[in-house]
DNA sequence: TCTGGGGTCCTAGGACCC
DNA sequence: TCTGGGGTCCTAGGACCC
């Protein structure tokens, strides 16, 4: 039979709670963020669409183009328990599941003719089902894999339904053209563009080595296979890395050492805190700077001796901004922790000091062990020459 | 239009090792 | 003696997604 995908997707998701939580904003153009400069609109309702107000676009510019637009800052702990709700409910319609996102998730339907002989009659009972039950809507892509289930979900929206049948995914992926496949932005499109290439059939001509040459290995092959219709495999995998970071933007951009400083130390507490919660530690720092002309930098390290506490996180931090910071204006901060591993049985202070201790006998061994192990990498270097 | 915040993945160059 | 190739780790920057 070939495999049976869903991708659900909640519509407008925080702009659709808090017209749930609050019916007097029905009907109304809703924006979820905060008015003023340097904030953005992180979600809005269909009717503030209408006037051409969309997700990530400057607060300032939302407003001049709809003016009476109701806004509100977001709760993202509403919307967490809202995605609880919904997420319990598709987990429990078919196997495979898969949350890629608080307002997205897989369902692999594979092999469920039994119990859901039509795809799209299997659909529609978990709209309702989600509809009914949370008081919310979503629209739903099938297809016979993940990556063309999820630019179904999209094709038509809100409440929307698209089955794509097998065999027609590449004509599918004409339909909906080159800007919205997953994972084209701005930058890819204009370097297609450069080349001639302004549509999935043309894109189609060149060989995969063709692509490979022209816009590298990586960028190359993913092209050849979307244009296709064929899934990248953006979902298979395991994710190996981890990180935890955190930025803050000011309005105005920040002079003052002191108030840098004390902006480095909770943001600092804020990432080592969450860390700690979920009993990881970093093996590397990083920060980020922005500065009023908008130019971005990063600075990471990674430390030989272990980072256990908030003020290792502070004390990198700060280093690492002494060697960037030459007074400019700062318009964001960013501190983040990469490399995360697993630091089992970690609960608070007294650990802590046990571990650095412990780590500071490991050193010294290592050192020792260094002297010999000195001769030993020589000889074996030199056998083999 | 004057550009958030939280992530993941990729690239390219250098260090270091075998 | 001045020359190889593969692998991994590290850093900085950038693309992309929600």
């Amino acid at each position: 039979m070939g495999q049976v995908f869903f991708h659900i997707d909640l519509d407008a998701f925080f702009a659709s709670v808090e017209i749930l939580d609050h019916p007097e904003y029905k009907d109304k153009p809703l924006i979820i963020g905060t008015p003023g400069p340097r904030h953005v609109a992180s979600t809005c309702s269909y009717e503030a669409r209408k006037y051409g107000v969309h997700s990530a676009m400057p607060m300032t510019t939302a407003l001049r183009l709809c003016p009476n637009a109701i806004c509100v800052k977001g709760r993202m702990e509403r919307y967490s328990e809202k995605s609880r709700e919904v997420m319990g409910i598709i987990s429990s319609f078919a196997p495979g599941f898969l949350q890629v996102s608080i307002d997205e998730a897989f369902l692999d339907l594979t092999g469920m003719e039994r119990i859901y002989p039509l795809p799209g009659k299997a659909a529609r009972l978990l709209k309702n089902r989600i509809l009914s039950e949370t008081g919310l809507t979503v629209s739903i892509g099938v297809a016979s894999s993940r990556f063309v289930a999820k630019l179904a979900s999209d094709y038509r929206k809100p409440d929307g339904l698209t089955i794509v049948p097998r065999g027609k995914e590449e004509l599918f992926v004409d339909t909906i053209g080159l800007r919205k496949l997953w994972g084209i932005g701005d930058s890819m499109l204009s370097a297609l563009e450069s080349k001639g290439i302004r549509s999935t059939e043309r894109l189609r001509m060149y060989s995969e080595d063709e692509l490979m040459k022209l816009f590298g290995n990586s960028s190359g092959s993913y092209l050849y296979k979307v244009a296709r219709g064929i899934d990248p495999g953006i979902y298979q995998g395991e994710t190996k890395s981890r990180s935890i970071s955190t930025e803050r933007t000011f309005y105005p951009d920040l002079f003052s050492k002191d108030a840098i400083d004390n902006v480095l130390l909770e943001m600092s507490e804020e990432v080592m805190f969450r860390a700690m919660e979920e009993k990881k530690i970093p093996r590397t720092v990083s920060i980020k700077l922005r500065y009023g002309d908008f130019t971005t930098t990063t600075a990471q390290t990674t430390p030989s001796s272990a980072i256990y506490s908030s003020s290792d996180v502070y004390r990198i931090a700060s280093e690492l901004l002494q060697s960037r910071y030459k007074g400019q204006g700062i318009r964001l901060i960013g501190v983040g922790l990469q490399g995360i591993y697993s630091g089992e049985n970690v609960e608070q202070g007294e650990f802590f000091r046990e571990r650095e201790q412990k780590e500071r006998e490991l050193e010294k061994t290592i050192l020792e062990l260094g002297r010999n192990g000195h001769k030993v990498v020589r000889l074996r270097h030199l056998e083999k020459d």
